[in-house]
DNA sequence: GCCCTATATTTGGTCTGACCAATTTGGTAC
DNA sequence: GTACCAAATTGGTCAGACCAAATATAGGGC
């Protein structure tokens, strides 16, 4: 699925997606502009912009002699969304890992956003949790709430490095794991308890415990992903039921 | 200060840094490819290659028709670098809201390590540790024994998402901190604690009190680099004094 | 004066073909 | 096996051209 209709740019996702699904090994001559344009029955101006881009992400090392193919290790965050989204098998440990990460990230937003909110943005933010609780306890209902209620953290806490790492992950995960069938399953008890604490962080304008509720909470969303993906994995007749 | 020699390169680091300058406004139009190729001095084609490293910064938008400058609130992370790089004011918001990104992904990658290191990573990491108490108590000395240390970490801990967010970051910060004549003052007494208490989670191999750790020290190290800042701002005499 | 339409211009997207410098490759002589 | 040299390959850049879509402009109707 390619983000733009630009030759250049189906040029540029289709080699990335090559490379992330390791069909060349790190350290590997990339083929030729010429052979690329062949193979994509392209100009060379038109193969070169795609591989500008590719080396934006880190992902080819161009030199004049021709370029090479460099780690998944030492590429640029923008290449995690297409790695989740290669295709139907999401990478247990890579989704653990992003939402280990994502958590903490969340838990510092949190955290910023409660204790430097004014009075009316905590009201506001007040009023977000409050709507999370009055819907049914299911992902597909609460993630617009839930993206919500980040946004408005993210904007109250103003942390410019954390929405840059967060424009790299929108990849969509939620939705993309719904996609997939992946249906994690979170008690209510524990949003229960996720609620209720945020506001009573909000009450007291306490960013430490939001950013602890965050954090439990995420920690628990995890778990709960990652069971839902080794059950799917051990039912893959699961995935045409979409 | 381009990174490459081709002249694609140095136009794309150009308007690059143009607009992080905010020189142009978020949502003007971007100057014509054939007016850019007429500054530049250049053809078409080396303008189109850079213009497309900027689209993939998510720094400008390009459309049939014109394309248009992008907030840098909805770029790369990869724009960080040399958002901290563009001259000799980094941004003190800026700076803060680094160190405290960095501060809970160290922790984070701190407390994975340590929970998942094996009994040879383990004396690894307490080795590195002792190294860093030999050091003075001196942030130029002590650097690259930091640096050594959190890429062991990373590496035991071997989260990629993580890893890849220090890609983007490996804007080489504490070096251009000192370059630029900043000094941060850390009292010995919050080194020799941090030591001691990395110390006593390695060798119990707990997790969460290395991530705290980590945690604590980086908060410290962020706020003695705040006041070393606005001491300079307050002395910009000493800029030239390199 | 205002609005809407038709035309002219600008702009991005792409291609062809060419030249250069540096690297890589292949062969040859030792 | 090695050292060296020539040929082929590769990236970097340029010039000029064409198209389709978007924008700007001029003009006419009200």
């Amino acid at each position: 699925m390619p983000s733009s209709n630009t030759i250049s740019h189906e040029i540029a996702d289709t080699l990335r997606d090559e490379i992330l699904r390791q069909r060349y090994q790190s350290g590997d001559r990339f083929p030729s502009e010429r052979d690329l344009a062949a193979r994509f029955d392209a100009s060379r101006g038109a193969v070169r912009e795609g591989l500008s881009q590719l080396e934006q992400l880190g992902l080819i090392r161009i030199q004049p002699g021709g370029a090479r193919v460099q780690s998944v290790n030492v590429a640029s965050l923008a290449v995690l969304g297409p790695l989740l989204a290669l295709d139907d098998h999401p990478d247990p440990r890579l989704v653990d890992q992003f939402l280990q990460t994502f958590g903490v990230l969340a838990a510092l937003t949190a955290k910023s956003a409660v204790n430097s909110a004014s009075q009316e943005q905590l009201i506001q933010l007040k009023k977000l949790v409050v709507g999370l609780a009055e819907q049914a306890n299911d992902l597909k209902a609460m993630q617009p709430h839930w993206r919500e209620l980040l946004e408005a953290m993210s904007a109250i806490a103003d942390n410019l490095v954390v929405r840059l790492i967060g424009n790299d992950l929108k990849a969509q995960f939620v939705g993309q794991l719904m996609k997939l069938g992946i249906r994690p399953y979170l008690s209510k008890g524990s949003r229960d308890r996720l609620i209720a604490t945020l506001l009573v962080s909000l009450n007291e304008q306490d960013g430490e415990i939001a950013g602890q509720a965050m954090q439990d909470h995420f920690e628990e969303f995890r778990e709960a992903v990652g069971e839902a993906i080794r059950f799917r994995v051990d039912k893959p007749s699961n995935r045409a039921a979409n």
